[in-house]
DNA sequence: GCTTTTTTTATTGTCTGACTAATGCCCAGG
DNA sequence: CCTGGGCATTAGTCAGACAATAAAAAAAGC
């Protein structure tokens, strides 16, 4: 059994600045009905991960604004009931995503929108954690736009074989399973991974997986709340066609069409 | 002054795992004749922040390769001669940028290439510490040869006359100072920052400026070593005009040729 | 002999409380 | 008005302990 902690000193009146944590649900599991709260995922795993994770959700909901000054870690992390040790390393993990930034007697500030790492993956899952602007996802399908058909022009010039097989299955799967089920989801991925794959880019590749990740947020959010969606399977069927026959020009022109496609549904699931 | 640290224990022979570092620079600056060790940037600031980037920097080189394990926390810190603290904040630095992962028992090991974050601006920085990889170099500037003229086209469409105003200014500034001065470096980020803005699209601008950061690394390094390479302003003068007219086309167009220039002269200085 | 369960053990994870160092701010002196 | 030196505040580093986790090894069951 953990050790009891300090409790909360007896002071309360130290300063006025009430600690606003957005979620109230403890960090640790430790509370004896542990039963999973409705939608909610609660965090399973290190301290310092759950807490970057709650702050990260925080700073980019704008719970915390920037330029804005943490409380200090003495007073945040007793608050919190954790060590110090745990919340500072949760702060290096923001801060090694550009979203804050330290320094001493300045304390730790959210630093301006500008130097976020927007495209790091833990960020863009962090993002659709809540419903994020249409802003957002109009440049992020915008980006998309920009580097998934080139990507895909890469793809059916510079594939293996082998790569073309992978496509194939994936492709086979999502077609029985659907985007419904977990399984089908992750042959979703795989075949937009092979994809990647067959660029031979790796920039190209950590960007478009990034991404990647990112949309299939919004595909397992649009599985649940909105059955209506079109069905993607012919869309991927005729970009991985394209590239099986090494079209450049296709795999371009379809991918594009997928996209659009994607988009649409996506924003018409958050913004009806 | 800071305490005498615990030396390295007496028991050498605990196990027979050398930790190889590569630099053998002590982390701290606390040696007597601490003047600045010929090319190499002596990393300044926090302890963590300085292992980090030692850390990276050797992972990236290859120095530790994907799926090794590195010795353990202990071992690691007290060879160094750091807490265990210190040591641990650099690891989740890495962590948050994919590069290793840790669970008990198992240890701390170096993830697969494919799952960091390549394009997070300090992993960026750090590639372009050590001689990048031709491929590595290829595949920065073939992505770039696609966002950026993309970039560019949605600049023409959608910039605002303060923006135009920022990029003429820095293009003055460029022009009169050249890029071998820190100060005409700047001017050159300035005017590439100011065209991310005018895309409003705020992924794609995380993005561009991640690249940016990066490859003006190369441009110092240019400057020093090879003085032969073509005058940038010329190329950067037809992108702005373009914008200023609201010739998307045009601007696509310009930058194009830009980047192309830029990707042959890095080429020549990097692999002659 | 094979599988399943329990125990061991190595390693990261967390906690505590102290001290160090950087740096913004105020104030005295020019 | 500016300037430089203390002072106070905060992050940074340190040390050593104990807890939790998961892999590996041992024991138990079939």
């Amino acid at each position: 059994m953990r050790k009891p902690i300090s409790n909360t000193p007896p002071d309360e009146r130290s300063t006025g600045n009430r600690l606003k944590i957005s979620s109230s649900r403890p960090l640790r599991g430790d509370s004896q009905h542990n039963a999973a709260t409705h939608g909610h995922t609660m965090y399973q795993g290190r301290l310092h991960g759950a807490l970057a994770h709650r702050l990260g959700v925080d700073i980019l909901r704008g719970t915390f604004k920037s330029g804005e000054i943490l409380p200090n870690e003495i007073e945040s992390s007793s608050k919190l009931a954790i060590s110090r040790s745990a919340y500072r390393e949760a702060i290096r993990i923001l801060a090694a995503k550009g979203m804050v930034e330290s320094r001493p007697k300045t304390g730790t500030r959210v630093t301006e929108r500008e130097r976020w790492n927007l495209l790091d993956p833990e960020v863009l899952g962090w993002m659709f954690e809540t419903e994020p602007s249409q802003d957002f996802i109009k440049a992020l399908f915008e980006l998309r736009l920009i580097t998934e058909p080139a990507a895909a022009e890469l793809a059916a010039i510079r594939r293996s074989d082998e790569q073309v097989e992978q496509m194939r299955a994936a492709l086979e799967i999502m077609k029985r399973d659907t985007l419904q089920t977990e399984t089908g989801r992750r042959a979703d991925l795989e075949f937009h991974h092979a994809l990647i794959q067959a660029t031979s880019n790796e920039a190209l590749a950590s960007l478009s997986s990034s991404i990647e990740a990112a949309v299939s947020w919004t595909t397992r959010y649009k599985a649940r709340h909105n059955a209506l969606t079109r069905d993607p399977v012919p869309d991927h069927e005729r970009v991985f066609e394209a590239i099986e026959r090494r079209d450049a020009g296709g795999a371009r022109w379809c991918m594009e069409s997928l996209i659009r496609m994607a988009h649409e549904d996506t924003q018409k699931t958050f913004h009806p």
